[in-house]
DNA sequence: GCTCCCCTCAGTGTATACATAGATGCGAAA
DNA sequence: TTTCGCATCTATGTATACACTGAGGGGAGC
């Protein structure tokens, strides 16, 4: 692997992640050292971060974590909605309709993944990042994919603000449920109206300390 | 100016104008001897354009201006009115009413802007221009503004795509006004539909090779 | 004559040296 | 004692040298 996406990587990792938090000073020269890569490609690293919006330049001089809080959530969402809306909508009309019905039975059925103890739920998320996928390819619109693949990260970086609640991602699998079928039906309304309901819920539940996926 | 921001500014400029149609190779030597500054600063040019979709890696190797046609422009435009309907939504509801009724009469006036002998436009193009800043500014959300803006760019470069037809513009200034003035109203429905006539009116326009501000 | 392999070269990827600007701390003066 | 100014220093901005990879062309073999 070249040694710029390396050292973006490993950042973009340790910021989704929480292990550098945001405030956290970016110098070049210290984290050239750290990952083991001359200043370059560290510098190239810290544009992409700056313009994906995760890193924020201070004061003109020097890259610092970008700050995240529950401030920012309320906005976040508000965008999340546009675009997940429209998405719905566009994969309504495209589907292919056997993809949808398949998904929403796996979404059905996922109460028995989130009851077993895999503490990062990670095969609950990996079903609803694979309902996003398939929203974003029946859709068929490739800067609205873009859109959502940048916004995506931030979603991530606001998931660790609060735990999670196991009876609120058994609520938002039968959401995305409810989404899979519209779209499986073709109904751009329906599934339009039903991201609207999951996004709200999930808002509010987050707001709230709760779980939010 | 910084070296970079110098090369980064002069790129962009040229490939949103034209003057470096899609498909021209971004090469690293080549635009450093052109530009008058080393490789260090085009690489983060380069790397700013791409993050930018404005020019895209070609095969791992070297850089070219990405390309736009017909085909992009109703998935450019879809992603558009995802965006802008929610902002003129947001707007409606936190607006100062004399702001939008001040542009309102402004766009009722702006056919007077379109019979001098301006060619390119810009007295038009300005005032279009602060009816978005306007409205994002009352829409109050940082991460939707962020997303325009980065989608405005390519607008920009669609526009090239097909000559200015006054007749429409004469249009589009209308409908401008009818959004401005929903706004004003502070009623969220009708400033998002008359955004998505807009947007439908301006599309099919661009489609047909007229005019499509 | 065609195809495959090797050599060459061009252009990117990386490292590092140097220039420069902003910040910080210390000292002096009011 | 406080404030202002200067010096120093640290971290970024830029330039350039070197390494390496992938592509393209030419030659040889089948």
């Amino acid at each position: 692997m070249r040694a710029g996406e390396k050292a973006y990587a490993t950042l973009r990792g340790d910021i989704v992640d929480w292990r550098l938090p945001p405030g956290t000073v970016l110098a070049e020269v210290e984290l050239s050292a750290r990952l083991g890569v001359s200043r370059t490609p560290v510098r190239e690293a810290l544009a992409r971060l700056t313009a994906e919006g995760l890193a924020e330049p201070q004061s003109g001089r020097g890259t610092v974590v970008s700050g995240i809080s529950l401030d920012h959530v309320e906005e976040l969402f508000e965008l999340r909605s546009a675009l997940e809306c429209r998405a719905a909508e566009l994969a309504a009309r495209n589907r292919d309709r056997e993809v949808f019905l398949e998904l929403h039975r796996q979404l059905c059925d996922a109460g028995r993944l989130l009851t077993d103890q895999d503490p990062t739920r990670h095969s609950y998320y990996r079903l609803a990042g694979e309902l996003d996928t398939a929203i974003d390819a029946a859709a068929g619109n490739h800067y609205l994919a873009q859109a959502l693949k940048s916004l995506r990260v931030h979603l991530v970086r606001v998931r660790r603000l609060s735990k999670d609640n196991p009876s609120r991602l058994r609520e938002a699998a039968r959401e995305h449920g409810d989404i899979a079928l519209a779209i499986a039906n073709g109904n751009a309304t329906v599934a339009s109206a039903a991201t609207t309901v999951h996004l709200d819920n999930s808002l509010r539940h987050l707001l709230q300390g709760g779980a939010t996926p």
